[in-house]
DNA sequence: TCACAAATGTGAAAAAAATAACAGCTTAAG
DNA sequence: CTTAAGCTGTTATTTTTTTCACATTTGTGA
């Protein structure tokens, strides 16, 4: 059974699943346990009770086929399909997500872009429709949007996270410093630069004790 | 002692002297560990638990005093003292953040800006100093740089990162979806939005079953 | 064909982290 | 002053995650 793959041990298949794209690509065919470690910077054995997580093993004793792994990953963690997604306020870092072109080669499609000022949303230069900001509940629901992008000032985070909620969002990517409130269904995931800039200040502080 | 707190205790405890930190401006004086566990969404035990690292009680029985806590906190993970960062990579991500006026208030000064790309060093309208990317090595050690965000395209990342660390930097927020090699001693954050937007992917997949 | 070096898959052991439990302090109200 | 409710600090327990060990399989060269 597929449940209850450990939430770190996802993050790490994810990271595989982008290697074996890349593997692919660059006409590499199979690769060990050992070289995977190697390049993702985890040991061996981790890589290996990963994959045992997806329950369905490849044959035994013989290195790991790309194209056979990135399958198995992607059907297990469902990336086969392509999932739409939109950008929440279209400033300096919600315009460069909006135009950033190599999504799409990755399974994401961005179909839409939000911005409260009208101004924006008539002026910039995208390949999808653009909206104003209150029509996100509406477009999220009609257009089927499941993921969101939200590059909003802090203090309108969390009214665009409920206009996203309630058009039926599954997950978003918060790059605001505000901590949303939210039902515990939605996946979110912080990405907060100043937070990051923190978390290695302190470590770089422990490390020299 | 303070050595070997729990790393996912140091991402908490960076949260909370956020919260801490826009506590005390907005005048609050004290706050329990339920209040702080809300706001945090983590349980109370979790949050008195990681304070207790810091092995240095305050008074028992009574609510945490915020601004107590905070400069505990902040003496502990050395928050106290202002790091020197730069940018490497001045495109649309790596613009966008030199000139975020934020960064000053939580104790990072972005003091230099990099790219290869001569055009962009001399047009470029930033109140701080920009160099050809070439200058990194020398840059970062004269300016006793310790912080990096990295902002160039994949292909480039490990190259720069050879030369922040040739410089002596001491942590990188690498933003590329590359994965770089790079000595043990150096705090790495990756920042891919490509690979959270998988992650989300997958934790929807698998919560539905 | 056979032997052997090199892999994998997974149950078991160890380590790390989250959660709970509770003794003892604090504050506020009567 | 006394009591009760509420909170912290820390030890104990449980759960989660990582690491290990090894039986088993593959591919190769003589
Ligand atoms: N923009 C996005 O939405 C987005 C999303 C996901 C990932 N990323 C990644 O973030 C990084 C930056 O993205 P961006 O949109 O700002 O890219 P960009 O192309 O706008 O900017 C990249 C900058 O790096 C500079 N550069 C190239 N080689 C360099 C070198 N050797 N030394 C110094 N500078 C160099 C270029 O001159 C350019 O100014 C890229 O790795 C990109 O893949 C961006
Ligand atoms: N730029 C950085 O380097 C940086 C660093 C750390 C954190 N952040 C955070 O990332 C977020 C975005 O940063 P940015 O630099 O792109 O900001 P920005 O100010 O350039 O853009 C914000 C955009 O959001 C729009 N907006 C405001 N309220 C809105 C609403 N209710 N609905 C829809 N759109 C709305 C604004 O019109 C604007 O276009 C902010 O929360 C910022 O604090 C940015």
């Amino acid at each position: 059974m597929i449940h209850s793959i450990p939430e770190p041990a996802i993050k790490r298949l994810s990271a595989l699943y982008q290697l074996l794209c890349r593997l692919e690509k660059s006409g590499v065919q199979a690769i060990s346990s050992k070289e995977i470690g190697e390049r993702l910077d985890i040991s061996a054995h981790t890589v290996r009770k990963d994959i045992s997580y997806l329950r369905e093993a490849q044959i035994s004793g013989a290195r790991y086929t790309v194209q056979k792994l990135k399958e198995l990953i992607g059907r297990s963690l469902k990336f086969t399909t392509s999932r739409k997604a939109c950008v929440v306020g279209l400033g300096k870092i919600g315009a460069a997500i909006l135009n950033y072109s190599r999504f799409g080669g990755y399974g994401f499609d961005i179909v839409a872009g939000f911005d409260s000022n009208v101004n924006i949303v008539e002026t910039l230069n995208a390949d999808m429709d653009l909206f104003p900001s209150y029509m996100i509940p509406e477009v999220v629901t009609d257009r089927s949007i499941e993921l969101a992008v939200l590059a909003v000032p802090a203090d309108a985070a969390q009214l665009c996270a409920d206009r996203l909620v309630k058009g039926g969002i599954k997950g978003i990517v918060n790059f605001s410093s505000a901590l949303l409130t939210i039902d515990k269904k939605i996946a979110v995931s912080d990405v907060d630069v100043t937070k990051e800039l923190r978390v290695l200040s302190a470590m770089i502080s422990l490390a020299d004790r």
